[in-house]
Formats: C-alpha cells, structure tokens, sequence
DNA sequence: AGCTCTTATGAATCATTGA
DNA sequence: GTCAATGATTCATAAGAGC
C-alpha cells in the first residue's frame, strides 16, 4: 500500500490554546460547525447565546492568525429560537467580526431537503443554515469549476439545432439589455452551481450523527483549496471536515475539547488509506507520525 | 357582475406621512418590499447604504402603529455587494428593528430559481433573498393549513410500494422519528412547506417588471391574514401586493412615493373584478368609493 | 402523458471613467 | 483620493407549444 502525502491530525482541547502553537498563515481553510449557543448549559459546548459572541471571538483571532492570506473562512451556524424569536447572537457576530478584520464576502445558504420533521403553531420546519464566508482580503482563492454540477439534459437537445435567434438575444421586445450567447453553452456539460446549496442531511448510518454532511465541507473545500493545501475545523465534532479533506487528499487538523469526539474522529480518519495520522498528543512542529492503526 | 366586499387603495406619497392618517391596527399584515439601499443615488429611492437603518426604521415606527396586535410584518429584502463584500445594513436593521420593539419570530429564505445571470471571479450567482418576520406579539395569527403543499410523486410512488414492513424498517434504521412521520403522512395529499420558499422570479408580461412574483406575497397573504383582513404594502411599486391581496379577497393599501408606480399600480388593480378602487386623493374614513374603471 | 423544441427572463457585479 | 455615474458582461432554468 502507498502512503500518501496528506496528514490528518487530532488535538483534544480548547482550539484557543491549541491554536496558539501552529504558525500564522498555515491555513488555507477553515471550515467549522461550532457550538451553538444554547441557554441550556448541560448540552455539550452550550454557550449562553448571550455571551456567544466573546466566546467566539477571542478564538477567531487566534483563527484570523492562523489562515493564510488568501485563506477563506467558512462559519456553518444557525440561530437558536430564544423565547419564540430568533435570536440575534449570529448578526452580532457577523458584525463583531468584521470589526475584528474579516470581510464577510458572501453568505451562502445550505437548504436542507430532508429536513428534520415537526410541527410548532406560530413555525414551519426549519430547512436552512448559514455558511458565512469570511475573507482576510478581496483577492482570495476561489476555483469554481471544481463544484460545477452536471446540466440536466435539455441543453443537449438544445445545441444541436442552433436557430439564428439563438446567437442574440431579440432585445427589440423591452430592450432591457441582455444579450444571451448560446455559443458559450457548446461543449460544456457542466454549470456553476449559485449560492444557495442543496444537500440532505445525512440520517443515520454513522455512529454519531454529524451536524452536516460530508458533502457540505467537500464542496467548499473543492471551492477554496487545491490538494496538498490545509484545513482546519477548531470544533471538529465527529471529524466530518477531517474526513472530507483526506478524501479529497488535503491535510487536515480537527480540534474538539470533548475527548469522545476527538477519539471518534480519529478512528473514522483512520479508516482512510493513505492518510498519515498524527498522534493527538503531538504539538505541531515535533509530531511524532504513527502509522494509522486499522489500516486494511 | 357582483361586487364583492373588497378594497385597494393607493395613496402616492412617503408612507411616512401617508399612514400618519390611518387608525393604529388596521392592517393584519405589512409585506414589502422596500428600495434596497445602493450607493448610486439616481436609482429610484436609492438610500445610501449607511443611512438605511435610519431611514427605514422612521417608517418602521409607523408600521408598528397600523399594525393589529396579532398581526404580520413581512419585509423582503437583501443586502447588496459593496465594495466586494455584503453590506450589514440589513443585519444592523434587524437590531434596531428589535429596539424598537418588534419581534424578529423568524426568516424565511426565498429560493429565487432563476436568478439573475452573470459570473465573477470570486463570487457564484446570488440566488436567494430574506423574507423577514416580525411581529407585535408571540401569539400572532398563523394559518398553516392555508399554504400547505401538494407532496410530489415522491411520496406517492415511495409510499405505494412501501408495505407495513418498509415502514417500519425505515423507521427502526433511521431512529429518528422520520419513518413514524412518513407512516402519519398515508392517507393525506398535502404537506406542510418549510421556512425555504422556491419561486422563480416570474414577473411576466407587464411593463414594469415586479421586484417579486405574485406568488410570494401569496404565500403569505394566505399564512396570515383571513378573507377580508386588511394587507398594507408602504412600498408598493408595480403593485403585486395588492394584486394578490384582491386575488385573495383581502382588503389592501399601497402606498408609494413614486407616482409612476402608484398609477400603474392602480391600473393593474382595476382589471380585478370586483375589487372597489378607491380614489387616490381619498384619506382614510372619508373615502369617495369609486367604480373601479376599465372592469369588464 | 411523455417527448422535443422554442421562448422567455431576471432588485446583479465589477472595472472604468468622470467630477 | 473619494465619491458618483456609466457601461460591459454575464446563466441556467422554467413554462409552453406542438407532436
């Protein structure tokens, strides 16, 4: 079997300490699903949504630091229903982190097709989530071809009898000024998707259900990040983003102060072949490798 | 022809100073949509982006008065790209909306299907907007039933074959409740929508295109207001509001500060019948009722 | 009821010029 | 230099007609 060139590594603790012993600019990405803000302070990570923002924020320093300058930085949030309102801790961070030095470049929308059932009086299912995209700079990677979706098959019909009117658009109608080229459609198959994506929520087969789906990171790691480049998660749950990294051969280090989830991610990462994965107890700069363990 | 018991009235003015003459709860829902602030000021109602929240929440302190207790504020609304990266104006007008005493209960996406073309480098096709729900009170008037949706062939081709078995063996691998759900869903042809609402932005055949298609004030005008409840748009452009409000039975004012649009407003609504159109001139409680011109 | 083909259509961005 | 105006450029799909 042949070892890759790709990493994943697993760190238990607090990604603002942990962060704090990786150089600036390693990053090429991040992309996370934090905590949500919970008035119920058992939950796991439950942070009072009214003391989410500071929370948050003295660790997206940490992770403003670690991105390299055409990095992105990819929030997957939602807010909470409080007291029959939605509650307003995620403006107030889109906000507080622009005045820490993001630019908030785009905020696309996850639709959820399947998603959870239920019924309330006064609401309706909640179908969407947040991916807020952050930028350290206007000129930032982005590769757009590499998330085009395949055209559905009417175009093909389409191309093949070019009509005259098909050339340029008739703007005598309005006049409204668009000319439409169906020359550029020729063999292409593919088409940029926009910002709203639709994906299911994976139910079910995994042990721990992720918050998202592996398809979620994969599409905006394909979106922001070549092979080789790095990711990071600061709160990687069940490993998620990890895993989607290492399959799409990029590296990879998932952060999580619950033990169980940084032992869950690491046993799923090692199901991939040809990922080296680090030990959870090595910092950055002296890891030791080990051979991943339940390599087939 | 019979004249049902239904008004639209247009008024042409600031709403600001139009609804000063309006009896506080009147109206069982506002839906608008306002001018999206632009930074080029010859565009109509161009607001400068900085100065939005103010301008906006003066009027919003009137809608607040006309608005019934149990009633519906419906904003629809998008922050534009600004020097590379999306304006907060919106999110700074849900704050201060929040100060002034509305309850933000929720945000509903609109899917727009066919977006507007076009390609950049760093950015993909921005294919959704914000409908935003405030209202006075937790216990508003909500009617479900009213927009609950057709299931599609989905559904029914699944569930045909779905034997008992199937049933309970999706329930049981999925241990989510989902399969109990799809077990409720037997017997019935209708389902209950989300808080994502796809809608192509269909504005036809008119002269001045709508910034919305009738379809979205619809919706809502159907999830709550009743038949002869009172719909107000203070920013009524072309006029789809109160058009969809007339196609519901619902009484409507629309307001707007450019008197183009009032008039073809007007005219659009006069093609509904039985719709009584009020003067223009007329204030409200001393309205001259007129024919509504041009009825068939 | 499907299939093929035709037609219609959109609250946008960005780079550049001008004041 | 900042701000305001102008112009160039741009996709993917849905709905309908005809067979």
């Amino acid at each position: 079997m042949e070892m890759n060139d790709y990493t994943a590594e697993f760190q238990h603790g607090d990604c603002l300490e942990i962060l704090r012993d990786f150089p600036a600019g390693k990053f090429d990405l991040i992309f996370t699903s934090p905590p949500y803000a919970d008035s119920r302070l058992k939950t796991y990570g439950g942070i009072k949504p009214d003391e989410y923002v500071g929370w948050f924020l003295k660790r997206a320093e940490e992770f403003h630091r670690v991105l390299s300058d055409m990095g992105s930085f990819v929030l997957n949030i939602k807010e909470k229903v409080v007291n029959g309102e939605r509650h307003t801790y995620v403006l107030e961070l889109i906000l507080a982190l622009r005045q820490q030095g993001w630019l908030w470049t785009e905020e696309y929308i996850w639709h959820k097709k399947n998603c959870h059932p239920g019924k309330w009086p006064n609401r309706f299912r909640d179908a969407w989530e947040r991916c807020l995209h952050f930028t350290k700079r206007k000129d930032f990677k982005m590769f757009q071809e590499e998330v085009m979706v395949p055209m559905g098959n009417w175009h093909k019909n389409r191309l093949r009898r070019l009509g005259e009117n098909d050339v340029i658009r008739l703007d005598s109608k309005v006049g409204s000024g668009f000319g439409k080229n169906i020359a550029n459609w020729l063999g292409r198959d593919k088409a940029y998707p926009s910002n709203v994506i639709h994906l299911a929520t994976e139910c079910g087969n995994k042990n721990h259900s992720a918050s998202f789906p592996l398809a979620l990171p994969e599409w905006f790691i394909k979106l922001f990040t070549r092979e080789g480049d790095w990711v990071l998660d600061p709160f990687v749950g069940s490993g998620t983003t990890c895993e989607a990294a290492a399959r799409l051969a990029r590296h990879s280090v998932g952060i999580d102060i619950v033990r169980e989830y940084v032992d869950l991610a690491r046993s799923h990462a090692s199901q991939y072949s040809g990922m080296r994965l680090l030990d959870k107890t090595a910092t950055y700069g002296k890891t030791k490798r080990k051979r991943a363990n339940g390599i087939h």
